[in-house]
Formats: structure tokens, sequence, C-alpha cells
DNA sequence: CTGTTAGCGCGTTCAG
DNA sequence: CTGAACGCGCTAACAG
């Protein structure tokens, strides 16, 4: 058996109850015995039962970072830099436990009683369902990626709207005025945002919006070289694409290799989320680097805040995204 | 406050121990009561408080996945594809914890009352600390990706020697004689076992060794451009390059166009994990596929069988890689 | 400043 | 087949 507070303080001829101050420093213990009692615990390898601590406590150290899924729309990239944000301010102190909404059949399993706080990375308008849920259970969360109207929830996004905008305007100041979009995954809200923000570069410019240059696609490469072969094939050919991420460039980018056209000058490529890739394809891409270990970090101070100081007022944050420019894209003359 | 099992053993008229029997199936109760207390539980919307549980029966639903560091060195689509093949097994039933070796100051933390079972996702040998610990600590563990000598450990692997052996083995079938090497990470097993296989593949066929062939890398893409950029400035530069992983491959196929040179035309390169956008690359690269997913996949399901039968004896699994061949090599007249 | 006592929610003897 | 009583390891009143 493992060593106990019991234990502890049979050794230092003290009760239980002071171990247990001593060992969370409570003010109210001298010193000299709280000494004696913390030499006791580290000699005897002491480590609390987390389990008999929570019950009593009601917590536990568990902060569940969810993702919409973890399967088709969650890039490889998206899903390590988020990880790697939010366990880098964790450290050991909580737990990180991971999970893709859609593993669960139903939602009984998300309580206070198994997680203290809840991390979502949010890629859907389904996901409010799940949200409302843990509101409802009033179990702390922090929603990283999507804007949710309710008040008392802190949100931390890019303005994709915004970065897409921009993303879009460099190509119209290179000149180029057929600009085609590939969009995003249907129903996830990030499609809809850079959706948004390429009308806007447009409409702002007085560009006429051709339907047949906003295809379909589904985040992944695939749908990325799919829908470039529609662009490729039709009577007028953009001269410049806007991706709705990186993976799809790339897939874009193929196709147009596939034709036997030249990136960027037979066509120019614009991705988005500047995947750690990027920088080394061939030519390297221009796009928009939305800081998403940074957007994941924050979102773990946010959480631990709000765990440990309730601090329970909602906001949206916006984090800055930035359009990092390589090679992709030429001067339209 | 939440429901408990006192809660129903009230509005069912029985005592608590009753419900708690029923709720966990044993045989000791009337199918009539049984059915009819689970019946309340689920109207009642009940979750058993896990804390409360475990600590009597001295359980926690917890796995954890540990990688030996979350920072560098573990590739964005090798972390997921481990991530998804796990959680596709653990489902709900267990909390996937998500940690890196490196997170930890000491061993204090990891213990039996943390974690049921462990499943170590082993990059580098420094990790048979943490290991023994684990063992000694009686935490089940299954290792992914190393083989530990110790018998008492189930390790599932492939054999990346075979593996390298047989990428080298295509490229001397294909008329090449001066093969090169990059190097993965220094102190990672696979990157020895990687460069044991390329030795082998020579060796066989009685091609001579060139130490100026053997350049070392760390696994990630500006390591394989910088190494690529060494092999080229040679006075004799080889016909081919195998790299101990795609993302290297990939940087060093940067390298090689950034020098005005065609792949495979000019030089031909080879890779090894087989990313999810290798397949698109331009040329698209010739790899080996670990199916990483399966690894962790399998290893879960072991884990699993670990904690529920105790079923201790010690194994190697070998899992199946295979040449996926693509267009990066050319043949050498 | 310290000890006594109680109880968190549950599973498990041991009697019936 | 069912219930009463106990204890897992810990924290939180309440008394001193």
């Amino acid at each position: 058996m493992n060593v106990t507070i019991k234990d502890i303080a049979r050794l230092a001829g003290v009760s239980h109850t002071t171990v247990s101050r001593a060992l969370n420093n409570s003010p109210l213990i001298k010193d000299e015995t709280k000494n004696k009692i913390k030499e006791i615990a580290q000699q005897l390898n002491y480590v609390p039962n987390l389990n008999a601590k929570n019950l009593v406590t009601d917590r536990t150290f568990n902060i569940g970072l969810f993702f919409s899924t973890l399967n088709i729309g969650t890039t490889p990239s998206f899903f390590n830099q988020t990880v790697k944000g939010v366990n880098s301010i964790i450290k050991d102190k909580y737990n990180l436990i991971i999970k893709g909404i859609d593993d669960y059949k139903d939602f009984n399993l998300v309580t206070s009683k198994r997680f203290d706080g809840i991390i979502l990375m949010s890629q859907s308008e389904k996901d409010n369902l799940f949200i409302y849920n843990v509101i409802e259970k009033k179990i702390p969360i922090v929603v990283l990626n999507r804007e949710i109207k309710c008040d008392s929830i802190i949100c931390i996004l890019t303005d994709d709207r915004i970065a897409s905008k921009q993303a879009v305007n460099y190509l119209i100041d290179n000149g180029h005025k057929d600009i085609a979009i590939i969009l995003g995954k249907e129903g996830f809200k990030s499609t809809e945002k850079r959706k948004q923000g390429y009308l806007d570069a447009l409409m702002e410019n007085k560009i006429f919006i051709n339907n047949d240059f906003i295809v379909q696609g589904t985040y992944d490469f695939k749908s990325g070289y799919t829908a470039m072969e529609k662009l490729l094939s039709l009577p007028k050919v953009p001269s410049a694409v806007f991706c709705s991420n990186d993976d799809m460039a790339i897939g874009a980018m193929n196709a147009a290799f596939q034709m036997g056209l030249k990136v960027p000058d037979d066509i120019s490529i614009v991705g988005f989320d500047d995947n750690s890739i990027s920088q080394f394809l061939n030519p390297s891409l221009t796009t928009v680097n939305r800081h998403i270990e940074d957007i994941g970090r924050e979102g773990a101070k946010m959480i631990i805040e709000l765990i440990e100081n309730c601090e329970a007022n909602g906001m949206i944050k916006y984090m800055d995204a930035e359009l990092v420019i390589r090679k992709s894209v030429s001067k339209n003359a």
C-alpha cells in the first residue's frame, strides 16, 4: 500500500489533520511543525491520493481539450499546435484530456465531476449543443476558434474574416481580379468567415463576384486537388486562388502542376494557417499565420484562471493573425 | 448537488447497497429489482461519482499516452496519427491523457493512483528511466515504437531496420550506387535503426560506404534542407538520398530545387513515414508507411487487455511497414 | 496553533 | 437475494 497522511501523522507524532494542513500550506500551523512534516513526507515519497482528495474537495485535476472531431477536418498541424500550446501551460498540475466531441454517444459522461474545466477548439456550429450542455452543468469553459454569442463565455480566436480579407487584398494589390476561392468544410464556422473575408475584399474593390470561382472543399489535401481541377476546367480560368487552408492549397498546387501549370507564374495561390510545412514547399506558400499555439496557450491560461479564481466574465478576445508573404503569388500585368 | 445511489435507493425503497449491486450487474440480485433500479437511475440521469468509486476500487479511468517530448522531434503528422489510433479504441470508457515525459520535473506524480495504464510512444533511449519507474510502480505499460529488452514488457513497433533496408534496396534496384542518408535526431533509437538498414542494404550489395554520404539531421524540415545543402556541395554528389523521415525529405527536396536541380531527374529522394502530405508533393514522395495509427490502435487494445485481464506476458510485436512507390525516384543509367 | 469528529459517495464484508 | 455497518484517504467544521 501507499503511504498516507496517517502514516506521516504517526511518525510525526501529530494528528492526520495537522499533516493535511501542513501539506496544504495552511496558515494556521507553526512553521516548525510544518517543515518537520514536509520533510517526513518527502522522505516517505508521499503522494496524495487524488481520488480521496477530489472526493471531498469535489474537484478533479482534469482539463478537457475537446475538438469537434479527431477525424476528418482536423489537420495534423492544427491539432499538434493546439495541444502544444495548451500543454505548455498546463504542465503537470493538471491532466490534459484529449477528446473529440463525436467520441461521445451522449454527454452524460461530461460532468463537473470529471472535468474541472474544458477548452473547446470549436470548428463547427454543431458544437453548440455540447457547449450549452457544458454550461448547464456549470463546468468552466473556454471556446477557441469560434465566436459564441452567449455573453458568459470566453472566446479566443482570430478574426478570420479580416485575415482572409487581407490575404485577398494582397492578391488584388498584385493586380489580380479573377480570384477564386476554395472553401473549407461545410458547416464549419471558419469556412463561412473566410468566405466572407473573400467577398468583402472583392466587394470593397468593386470586383465582380463570379460564382464559378467559389468551389467547395473539406479542408483536406484531396479536396483542394479536386477543387482546383474544377477551377482549371472552367472556360475562364482564375489567375489566383485563395485556399481556405494550407492543406487544400497544397492539393491545389499539385493539381496545377499536374496540368502543366507553374506556380506562381501561371497561377497564384494563397493559403491559410501557415502549416509548419508551408515554408518548405516549392514554391513556398504565401499564407496567413493564425498563431494557433498562442491561442491554445491563451485558452489554457484563461481556463485555469476561471477554475481557480472564478472570474466569470464572458469576453471575446481576438488574437493577431499575420499574412506571411512568400513566393506563391506573382504580379499580374 | 448531483444524484447519488442513496437518492435512487430512497426512490426505489431499497438500500444503497442494492442499488450499487444493481448498477454493477451483480449476479446476486433479482432481475426485477435490478431493472427497476436501472430505470430509475436512467430517469434521474444518474452518473456515478468517479472519485468515490475510484477511491474504493483503487482505480482511475485514465490512460496516459506519453511521448518522449511534445516539442521538437515529434512531427505533427506522427503525433496526430498516434493520438487518433489510440483514441479510436479508448472511446469514452477511459480518459486519454496526453503527456510529454519532459513535462515532468520528477516522476512522483506518475503513480498507479493516477493512471490505470500507460502507453508510451517512445522515441529515445532516455525514456528508459521513465519506463523502469513505471514498472517499479506496477503500472501496466505498453511501449510503442521501440524495443525494450526487459521481458515483461509489451512492445509494438515496425522493424525500421528492415523497412529502411527495403527502401534503400529499392534505390539500388533502380541502379543507384552513390546513395546518401540523412540521419534522424541523435539519440533516437529510430535514427539508429534506419541507419543500420541503410548500411545493411549497401553492404549486402557490396557497395562502398562513403562517410561523406552520412549526414546528421534532427527530423525536422530545416535539418533536411541543411543536410542536403551539405551533400550537394560535396565534390562527388550522390545520385540518391534516403531521408530518415518525410519532413527531412521535403526539406531536402527544396534544397535541391533551390540549387536548380530536378527531382527525380537529377537526384532521387526517398522518405520514411508517409506523412499525409507526401502523396501531394511535387514530385510525390516515395516513402515507407509505418501505419502509425494501427500501432496506436494495437497499443490501446493491449493496454486495455492488460488493465482489465492482467495478462502480463511481455512480447514484441512487429507491425508491417510498406514501401509506397511514388515519383521521387528515377532509374539511374 | 492543534486534535477530535464527521462525512464526501461508493463498494464490500457479514449477517440474515 | 437483501440490508447494516464499515472504511477507502482526505478535508472541513468545531472545540479546545
